[in-house]
DNA sequence: GGTTCAAATTGATTTGGATCAATCCGCCCA
DNA sequence: TGGGCGGATTGATCCAAATCAATTTGAACC
């Protein structure tokens, strides 16, 4: 599992108009307007990563940060002999690249066709300078993006199996209501088994646990990949074991 | 379990002198030199706070941030049933405070008695438009907080009892002799029970599993607190289970 | 329509760490 | 000097989730 190439993908269309992209409201794009935006344009390269392709992985030198357009990205970190710990799954408007030691400490990779910004590091300090607002905007995304590292650590380290599932299920449902999707029914783009290196399960509990919660009527799986949320239950009190 | 008081603890010694101050190489002080540590001296308030009192709760409304100068505090999440995640604990230099929503998403406990720097959000937040660099050193900081907040969801999502307890030490250790400190002994500040609530497991299982270490020699342990790491035992390799 | 193959589900059994239950130890203080 | 007490250790048992082992499902392809 050496370096499987940094993904010679498609680089078509790399002349973006950042003044009328559909993400410019998310990730730290949110803080620029107008000229500003222009500039932007000038820098980014815009990207399409196949399904199984990694935008970088844990020990590359950290030159790029990426904006996520289209599909979902997966974060993880593993050990010598496998085991692998998934620390998030990016979706569109999402950002990644963040890194001080100077090489990445995690892997990214691409779970579906993705469609990504790439910025250079090196570019992008240069607005840094001139805008210190970018700066104060990527510290937010840091902290957030802290704040739901601490609720997945006491996920990991404290919640059962069937808590677990309803976390996720109940996270994933959030971010859809935020982003003015429909939010009853979930499209789940990742595996069994990547929700399970996401959740510390097994595929075969992650299973069996969702197999529990629709013969309970707390979801309906009309695919493996769509969950139907029962409406009226308290999917937030459930995660957190109150039953 | 409400609010037991944000500590009116001992306030003594406020006219703080940051110019010749032990930490300011450390958190985000070290960006500041000459005049600008003065302006940050105006601005901090050093307080004492007993063993057991909090800096805040998970929930109070987050209008400070804190250095520790001296002693061990620890942050953590909790569920209503009283189930606890404990995902740091901080020591002399470390900064914590951090928000984005308003509210603390976490707790922050004195373990011992500490002492703190205290700053208001809103005197820091005049310093900060002066001078973007420390906007910049606290990215730094939020980024180096996240690699280390993935590396506990490995741990807590993959690693076994022992691989948990070896990291601990292995990291305990890094730190001391990052700062200088002697590396082969450690003085744990904490109980067994806030380090069976920071690794996922519980008092019993770390005592056993500390017992295991010492029985096939590779810690000694003269004291509950004192941990003696065997010398020429590859702590890292073994706490990825490179066994 | 049949074949292939990976993903998901379901079933049987095992197990690492939790839980329940005594001690043990050191420290404080009368 | 001995009793009380909280933290730590050790022992016995249990159980939730892992592991091992078949199916089942469904999409892609001929």
């Amino acid at each position: 599992m050496s370096h499987p190439a940094h993904a010679h993908a498609h680089e078509r269309c790399n002349t973006a108009s950042c003044e009328v992209c559909d993400m410019r409201h998310y990730t730290f794009c949110s803080v620029l307007e107008g000229k500003e935006l222009s500039q932007l344009a000038a820098i980014v390269h815009r990207e399409d990563i196949d399904q199984h392709r990694f935008l970088f992985q844990e020990g590359d030198a950290a030159h790029e940060v990426f904006n996520i357009l289209d599909g979902t990205v997966k974060l993880y970190k593993s050990l010598p002999d496998g085991r692998t710990q998934i620390t998030g799954f990016l979706f569109p408007g999402d950002f990644l690249g963040l890194s001080t030691k100077g090489d990445y400490s995690y892997s990214a990779e691409a779970i579906t066709d993705v469609r990504v910004c790439r910025f250079q590091r090196r570019d992008l300090n240069v607005m840094f300078k001139d805008y210190p607002k970018l700066v104060d905007r990527l510290l937010g995304i840091a902290s957030d993006e802290l704040a739901a590292a601490q609720e997945q650590m006491l996920l990991l380290g404290r919640k059962t199996a069937q808590e677990r599932i309803l976390s996720f299920l109940h996270v994933m449902s959030e971010r859809a209501r935020r982003r003015g999707q429909p939010v009853s029914s979930l499209n789940l783009t990742m595996s069994r088994a990547d929700i399970a290196d996401y959740l510390g399960l097994t595929i075969e509990t992650v299973s069996r646990t969702l197999t529990k919660l629709r013969e309970k009527g707390i979801i309906k799986l009309p695919r493996p990949q769509e969950v139907v949320l029962a409406e009226g239950y308290d999917l937030a009190a459930a995660a957190e074991g109150d039953a």
